[in-house]
RNA sequence: CGGGCUGUGGCGCAGGGGGAGCGCGCGCCGUUCGGGACGGCGAGGCCGGUGGUUCAAAUCCACUCAGCCCGACCA
């Protein structure tokens, strides 16, 4: 490709708009074009490189035994109203009529057009197991994308679908994706971590999240220096502190003015804040049947020094939506917001934290404006109708599998998987005959890669202050030669056009910079789109007997004879595949 | 959906009741040519939209739309 033909430009500064950094080099390296909010057009340079990506996700699936397909983006609402998400997913499913008036839906995902399509095709045990998958567009309208490609509402993405007739083949399958996902992502060049993760809408069992760890991720990791463990915030388990037991002492009521914060309440006491219990509010929406969904209230306790944490809350209580109570929702429980307590409230459901619950001689509101309960108990002064942990795992707590520090670091999440069982299969039907002639649901797994905020992470990981440094596995071009116009002849311009042949004669992906632009400006548009390997032909290097070749980001510079150019190259491109390749490390598989 | 910020040529920005401007980029001509060169000529904007105040609105007021950031939410 000539430099000069690409359909796009690069731009000096970036939009302000964009804020990450895979964002602006993006944008300024003229591959990608914002439309509008989570809506991007993929230009010649980007599609390039999600062809490669789109070319390793291919390859490894085939190496697990998928089989591509692709199923629609619009769906009929009829499938989503057998599996009940017609029903549970808010706002962020946009639904549509059609011009019959039929209800349809853009897909969020596909696990219901899989398992429409798999109960037609799949009827006998001898037909499984199996595993499909496609690279396909989505469509969430996120209430706040952001930070370019990392947040988007229209997104590629791919998802493979697994169908046992077995627990343990429906394993076989995850910790197969398990390694594969780490194959694909260290294949582009990035660094993952896999996590334990919450199954948020898409139900199931299990599940891991894969994660990019950098700043500008909207998800918190909790992890162990120590012995690795690694956990989704939302659902990190840490060693709680022991429970102070006491013998159980008489209930008594304190004036305590002002003392509306658990730390106000500790200092005005003098005691410890882990000695008080925290109540915390909330409203949670539970889905009785289909049709109907009712509001709960709830109160959650939690020993005074911890946090609550929401998700664990939501699926304690399988609540479909969580948000703390308003003011006056918590009056007309009975409660006192600052003074609370379920002590003496009715009609609220009570969620109590083992570590709270344990505990003895906590003190507690009572729901009085300006006083508190002494020794409060849990069992004798109030009933707990539910007690299990509800607590948020934080920096500085200790690790549940070795009781080392925990640390929490922000990531972003490229890739899932999760096992869903029969969750879906149930509920739409998707059953073979086992060898006894009895019907079975399938059981189901379902894997997930995000295309293009996989592009961007790569992105985030391999830049400097230049611009982009693509790993040699998906960058648009492997070879940028740069033209630098030589006033005495024509011989620079001679000799590139001609390597530019003969590169392309050679089936290497040559970007040739033939643009009538300064030496320094094609120099920086060549650091800022990022091609891995750069020739420049100009007088001063042919006056040394060849053209300079050199690698993105590195500062050493090679003189290489024209006739031995394209042979340098073929061996620097096998060279940096090779790099990657020989990083492959087969993972262990951690639940 | 709450809080904050911003909308003026392709990009970055200034101006802030009476002329629509600057830098970069873009087109043409000439010079230049190893890290974003220079000169000359030129194209390009109903100042996000609507309504109002005023003799007069990019500028003041109201409403509205869009984008970004933080939060809620989410892959």
């Amino acid at each position: 490709m000539r430099f000069s033909q690409i359909f796009g430009h690069t731009l000096k500064e970036a939009p302000s708009d964009a804020q990450a950094i895979s964002h602006q080099y993006l944008i300024r390296g003229g591959y990608i074009h914002q439309v509008a909010a989570g809506l991007f057009s993929y230009l010649p340079l980007a599609r390039r490189v999600l062809n490669k990506i789109e070319g390793i996700l291919h390859e490894e699936m085939a190496a697990i035994g998928g089989q591509e397909v692709t199923m629609p983006v619009v769906l009929p609402a009829d499938m989503w109203q057998e599996s009940g998400r017609w029903y549970t997913i808010g706002s962020e499913m946009t639904k549509f009529h059609d011009r019959k008036d039929h209800d349809m839906v853009l897909a969020m995902t596909h696990e219901e057009a899989l398992c429409n399509l798999a109960s037609k095709y799949i009827r006998s045990h001898k037909e499984l197991p199996q595993l499909v998958y496609h690279i396909q567009t989505k469509w969430r309208d996120d209430a706040r994308p952001r930070a370019g490609l990392i947040r988007v509402r229209e997104f590629k993405m791919k998802d493979s679908y697994s169908l046992d007739t077995s627990w343990e083949g429906l394993d076989k399958q995850y910790r197969a994706h398990y390694q594969s996902y780490f194959n694909i992502f260290n294949r582009c060049g990035l660094d993952v971590l896999a996590v334990k993760s919450d199954t948020g809408m898409m139900g199931g069992k299990i599940a891991h999240e894969f994660m990019y760890l950098t700043p500008i991720g909207e998800d918190t990791i909790i992890y162990c220096d120590n012995c690795g463990y690694h956990s989704n915030r939302q659902v990190a388990d840490f060693k709680k502190p022991e429970a102070v037991k006491e013998d159980l002492k008489e209930l008594e009521k304190v004036e305590t003015p002002n003392s509306k914060t658990i730390e106000e309440l500790a200092d005005f006491l003098e005691i410890p804040e882990s000695r008080t219990a925290k109540a915390v509010f909330m409203v949670a929406t539970v889905q009785e049947d289909n049709e109907t969904e009712v509001e709960k209230f709830i109160i959650a306790i939690l020993r005074g020094d911890m946090n609550l944490n929401e998700t664990k809350l939501a699926n304690a209580v399988k609540a479909k939506d969580l948000r703390p109570a308003h003011e006056d929702e918590i009056k007309a429980a009975g409660a006192v917001p600052g003074y609370g307590s379920p002590v003496g409230i009715k009609g609220a459901i009570v969620v109590v934290d083992d570590l709270a619950a344990e505990s003895t001689n906590l003190v507690g509101g009572a729901n009085e404006d300006g006083y508190h309960l002494l020794n409060v108990n849990c069992g004798r002064d109030f009933k707990a109708d539910l007690v299990i942990d509800i607590t948020a795992a934080e920096t500085g707590h200790r690790c549940i599998e070795c009781g080392h520090v925990l640390e929490a670091e922000k990531a972003v999440e490229v890739g899932n998987i999760f096992k869903l069982g029969t969750r879906y299969s149930e509920a739409m039907n998707v059953t073979y005959q086992d060898k006894n002639g009895k019907v079975q649901p399938v059981i189901m797994g379902s894997y997930g890669i995000g295309v293009g905020r996989l592009l961007s992470c790569v992105v985030e990981q391999h830049h400097d202050d230049y611009g982009i440094k693509w790993p040699i596995s998906i960058a648009p071009f492997e070879v940028e030669i740069v033209l630098l116009h030589d006033k005495k002849g024509t011989e620079a311009q001679d000799v590139a056009e001609t390597l530019y042949e003969e590169f392309k004669a050679a089936g290497v992906e040559v970007l040739f910079d033939d643009r009538k632009e300064s030496p320094g400006f094609k120099f920086n548009d060549a650091d800022l789109v990022g091609i891995p390997l750069r020739l420049t032909v100009g007088r001063r290097a042919l006056d040394k007997g060849g053209v300079e070749f050199k690698l993105r980001g590195s500062k050493d510079n090679e003189i290489v004879p024209v006739d031995k150019a394209v042979e340098k190259i073929k061996a620097e491109i096998e060279r940096l595949h090779k790099e990657i390749r020989d990083s492959l490390q087969t993972v262990e598989y951690k639940d």
